[in-house]
DNA sequence: AGCGGTTGGTTGAAAATCGAAACTAACTAC
DNA sequence: GTAGTTAGTTTCGATTTTCAACCAACCGCT
């Protein structure tokens, strides 16, 4: 398990916890509803020590819960906490790219509105105004923490 | 460096690309600006074999490219194509989640809304509802490609 | 009670990957 | 000619991952 030496940027810590090969990986999984130990397993082909490892760190930062679905013998589900399922937009961005520019176009599972039935698109969403941005009204600064010597730049 | 074996997911296909431990965050590096082997390196702690490797796939997989910025000594940059600046919104969600939930709320690096100066957030957006959609309300099905056996499911 | 099957793991050895340091090459500046 | 910079490559020991086997708790059936 990889030590935390107290590094500044949310993405680095981020990717700390989940930037590994598998984790993103058991995240859809969990996302898709494939909550047990045994399908994730068999459906990415992890070992299954790394699988336990993962689910074990995923448990400890608070992003997935155990919860027993049966009781004798006690089997247990891998449910996304709220702090997981805010991990959906990553997921969403990462899967959209990918149809985008990996998958040629295709897009092999899509993310839909229940109440519409129509595909979703992630969006840089400002809170105050309430309405969708579009890039061109977007600037990054350095917030309230440390920064590692950037200007102000546009995305 | 990893083989693709004709996965069906853009997800996996996009973690087979870039989800490792290192890749996004040289993906981060250059979207802020630092663009230089060296500097690379030593804001990463990556060991430089690895950086070399990573920054070889990055260009073959035409999401980086290597530009002269000098002659005598040639002396090259790392840049992103659009295919790697399409990346944004996944690397701002990252930013967002790990803001929110891995650095107590702390954002090193904001994303403002010009016209009123909020910090933004990512979310997924239904284009004909015309509303921010709630991960409660989101479905996932198998889109237009093949797909893994797996059916409908809520998030 | 005994047997086969499922779930959710653990253990251990072999293989792949990573990291740190040393080394190289091409050039500049003094 | 000496030192410094940039962008690597090579080597090798340490760490991780994978693969396969094993295990334990329980079920349902006979």
């Amino acid at each position: 398990m990889r030590t935390q030496p107290a590094v500044e940027c949310s993405i680095q810590r981020t990717l700390d916890l989940i930037g590994d090969r598998w984790t993103l990986l058991i995240l859809r999984d969990l996302f898709r509803g494939v909550r047990r130990f045994s399908r994730i397993q068999e459906d990415l082909g992890i070992a299954k020590n790394l699988l336990t490892d993962r689910l074990g760190t995923l448990v400890d930062a608070g992003i997935v819960e155990k919860v027993p679905y049966q009781e004798r013998p006690v089997r247990h589900e891998y449910r996304l906490t709220e702090k997981g399922r805010a991990l959906s937009p990553s997921l969403l961005a990462l899967m959209r790219w990918g149809d985008r520019y990996v998958s040629g176009g295709l897009a092999p599972t899509e993310l839909v509105h229940d109440e519409c039935g129509t595909r979703l698109e992630l969006q840089p969403w400002c809170t105050t105004c309430n309405v969708p941005v579009a890039p061109t009204d977007i600037s990054s600064r350095p917030g309230p923490g440390r920064h590692l010597g950037t200007e102000e730049t546009r995305v």
